[in-house]
RNA sequence: GACCCCAUCGUCUAGCGGUUAGGACACUGGCCUUUCAAGCCGGCAGCACGGGUUCGAAUCCCGUUGGGGUCGCCA
């Protein structure tokens, strides 16, 4: 039998890490096994139903590289098929029509103020001829009312639970027509012939009721996974959730995250190969499996996710990374890069993807090359701090040992109009040579040299190298950065 | 509250009856250095607790504690 996986969000918007992780996961074991993994968008409940969210959500899996083999665009299309099967429950006695409505049942919940209260509808037992006539009802499934229900699952082993804990649960609304979530994920699952169903450890209950619809079909039952959960930050309770921030997608999609960098993290969030902690798509098809993810729920980590993205922009290609990394930069500086910028960075990428985490951070510390700045406060401070003389009491001011430079870079660089005398071109290497050879004729450190260079050509005191960085920017620009 | 699941450094994990309990992130000391990074070398830090089982338990069993999930005519 061919190994068939899928993911089943019900969209509402970007897709939240966990169900990305569920999807990388049974996408990978999918793979693995040579099998089929599909995308199923579950949604039945048409008051939240969102066409754009659905766009959204698959966007989201395809750029995280998840792809899907099968879609079911909607399962709300299946439903007169859900409809069947909820007829065929009702002959054969496993479902039983309830007139109680939704009404009665709240003030009887209400009135239980117990919070394990379990509605008995009067008409589990009830002999069709007491049926009222022109009333509406639901279809609710029977389930055991002694024994134990029991399930296999691969991360977990066998579980199991009093029977008698469960309430008759509506399989069919009382509109007569509208299917409920745990009839129309087992009829689709079987009917869409998937063998392993991995999802949330938070519907480990309703598997228990999905069993029973199995069971009373006649149907296989797949194999089960109950994934754990993601948990809230550190400090603070309950799963991750939207109220927590920074769980979609999107958001790190926006904040200059590579897909590999997140897919990454998310694989090994609950799961882990040995010491191995930088796996490629590849590597993990050939060694995930569910019977390794762990069983306890788990914290996502910012700061490891980030050291993962830094790592994998340190890797990237330069060309690649510039593409990926210039409407970052757009954003930043509110207007589109030319070509020639888009040069210039290509130029400072192996300069600036060593610094940073993200390519927001990289926009942010690259910013100075294609737009000035209003200085930072260290930097402000470092262009009023007179810079000591080596070997002595006395200084000079930066502003003066600008000056200075300015008159050497004329010397070395600048072409003479009425001379053969050679000159430097503006390129890092001869301006290293040129920041050392000046130092020592002013007999200041280098670094004391050049930090107040480095805050008026680059609006900071942390910065790419300077050298490289006024290549970058040419003569010129450096030259009116540095007088202004 | 009832039912179910879970428990190794702060965090993510390796470990599957005999290990100096390993790695990664974070933190931290050093080297390098033109700021900041990167890189390299080093450090701190953990088997929740109590009982068993066993010659021997992080590993198996029970309990306690702690965390999580569920309790809808949502998915």
């Amino acid at each position: 039998m061919i190994v068939k996986t899928r993911i089943a969000p019900s969209p509402t918007g970007s897709a939240h890490v966990g169900t990305a992780r569920g999807a990388i996961w049974n996408y990978l074991y999918a793979k693995k096994h040579g099998g089929v993994f599909a995308l199923r968008i579950e949604d039945t409940d048409r008051d939240r139903y969102f066409p754009a969210a659905i766009e959204e959500f698959k966007k989201d899996l395809t750029w995280i590289g998840v792809e899907w083999d099968e879609l079911v665009p909607s399962q709300y299309a299946l439903r007169k098929r859900h409809l069947e099967v909820a007829n065929q429950l009702l002959e054969k006695g496993a479902a039983y029509k309830c007139f109680s409505t939704k009404e009665e049942i709240d003030a009887a919940r209400e009135k239980a103020e117990s919070k394990s209260f379990k509605f008995q509808s009067p008409w589990r037992d009830a002999d069709p001829s007491t049926y009222p006539m022109d009333k509406p009802f639901a279809i609710r499934l029977k389930t055991p009312q002694e024994g134990v229900i029991k399930i296999q699952d691969i991360i977990r082993g066998d579980v199991e639970i009093p029977a008698k804990d469960l309430e008759d649960l509506v399989i069919i609304r009382s509109d007569g027509e509208s299917p409920i979530y745990n009839l129309t994920v087992v009829v689709d699952d079987h009917d869409m012939e998937i063998t392993h169903v991995a999802r949330g450890e938070e519907h480990l209950i309703n598997t228990f009721k999905q069993k029973l619809i199995y069971d009373a079909m006649g149907w296989d039952v797949p194999q089960f996974a109950h994934l754990p959960l993601i948990l809230a930050p550190a400090g603070q309770s309950g799963k991750l959730s939207k109220r927590h921030g920074a769980v979609t997608i999107d958001y790190y999609k926006e904040k200059g995250f590579l897909p590999e960098a997140l897919f990454n993290y998310l694989l090994r969030l609950g799961w882990g190969h040995g010491n191995d902690e930088i796996i490629s798509k590849e590597q993990a098809i050939e060694w995930f499996d569910f019977k390794d993810v762990s069983k306890a729920g788990m914290r996502f980590d910012l700061d490891k996710a980030l050291s993962l993205n830094a790592h994998y922009i340190r890797e990237k290609d330069d060309q690649a990374l510039t593409d990926l990394a210039a409407p970052f930069f757009e954003k930043k500086i509110e207007r589109m890069l030319t070509e020639s910028e888009k040069k210039t960075l290509l130029a400072m990428m192996p300069e600036l993807k060593t610094r940073v985490k993200t390519l927001v951070e990289m926009a942010d510390l690259g910013a100075f090359l294609f737009v000035t700045l209003p200085l930072d406060e260290k930097a402000q401070k470092i262009l009023e701090k007179p810079i000591p003389i080596t070997d002595s009491e006395d200084k000079i001011s930066p502003q003066e040992s600008i000056n200075l430079l300015i008159q050497h870079f004329s010397d070395f660089f600048v072409k003479p109009t009425n001379s053969d005398r050679p000159y430097l071109k503006w390129e890092s290497d001869a301006l290293t040579s040129s920041f050392m050879h000046i130092a020592e004729e002013m007999n200041v450190k280098i670094g004391k040299l050049l930090q107040p260079v480095r805050a008026k050509i680059c609006f900071s005191t942390i910065t790419p190298p300077l050298s490289e960085s006024m290549e970058a920017l040419g003569m010129e620009e450096c030259i009116k950065r540095l007088k202004a």
